[in-house]
DNA sequence: TACTATAATAGAATTATTCCAAGATAGTAA
DNA sequence: TTACTATCTTGGAATAATTCTATTATAGTA
């Protein structure tokens, strides 16, 4: 809270009761949380908050590169308030999102027919598995 | 057309001038289309073609290993007639996506955290790039 | 304390995708 | 060939995710 209010404060980012509240779901959330997560979780506090919000919000911390979005799983957009180069891992069981926190860029050279092409500026790696519990539910 | 019809005959997948339209369409074909694009390109030839059709279509291919769909580009979805292995890269100025195919699996070892907890089955690497043309338009 | 640029809200709009019910037809078997 | 039926196609409605809009509220500042 201190530190959120430090961060923000005049740097043209109003600290609004449910941007604080968004801003304190996110901080230290590693669950990869979908619009409709951070909408439900905010509910709780301030029932009146709209989806609007919700998405405004994350896009305005997106433009600031405090937050990444997530396209590994084709359903929903998932969000990650971690915007440090990582990557990760979904179940295909139960769609549970990990971080792999492992830089493999060097390991990544491209073909140079892709070279020849592109002006590579960036990767991103998805890993697919099983998790834990949907390993016990099967066996 | 030939190799289509022997590809899927008996194999309880009705070859209907529809599906054997989409089916030429995606053969051979490297630009990642959307379901849009094949549907724009089916309508010519079949003008009442619908789009539950062509996701119809693409489903029952998905279904039998023959079609991906591809998770790169946050807007919509796209899919790859080539089920084999490989990678991608999407420019980020124009949204054009080109295959990489190397197999970088001896590469990409996991933390020892997360083998714990998830039992690994796949990967697929998103790489992110300007392409030639949207480096000219720039320059 | 007052002002104003920015944000929050409800609800409509948009877009991608899926569902549904009715009518057609590909493949098979007689 | 012909007839049968499981599967397919279609238009349109339904759903779900996301964005837009007009109005009202308020955070930060002077
Ligand atoms: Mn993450
Ligand atoms: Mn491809
Ligand atoms: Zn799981
Ligand atoms: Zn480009």
């Amino acid at each position: 809270m201190e530190r959120i209010v430090r961060k923000y404060r005049g740097k043209g980012f109003k600290l609004t009761p449910q941007r604080i509240a968004i801003l304190k779901f996110l901080e230290g959330n590693t669950n990869h949380p979908t619009a409709e997560d951070i909408y439900t979780e905010i509910k709780k506090k301030y029932p009146t908050v709209s989806f609007a919000t919700v998405y405004n919000t994350v896009q305005a911390l997106r433009d600031r590169g405090e937050l990444l979005e997530i396209t590994i799983d084709p359903e929903r957009k998932h969000f990650d308030p971690n915007p440090s180069a990582h990557h990760h891992i979904m179940c295909t069981g139960c769609g549970k999102i990990g971080d792999v926190f492992f830089d493999y860029s060097m390991s990544l050279g491209l073909p140079e027919e892709v070279t020849r092409e592109f002006a590579v500026t960036g990767n991103h790696i998805d890993f697919y598995g099983i998790c834990t519990s949907c390993r016990e539910k099967t066996s």
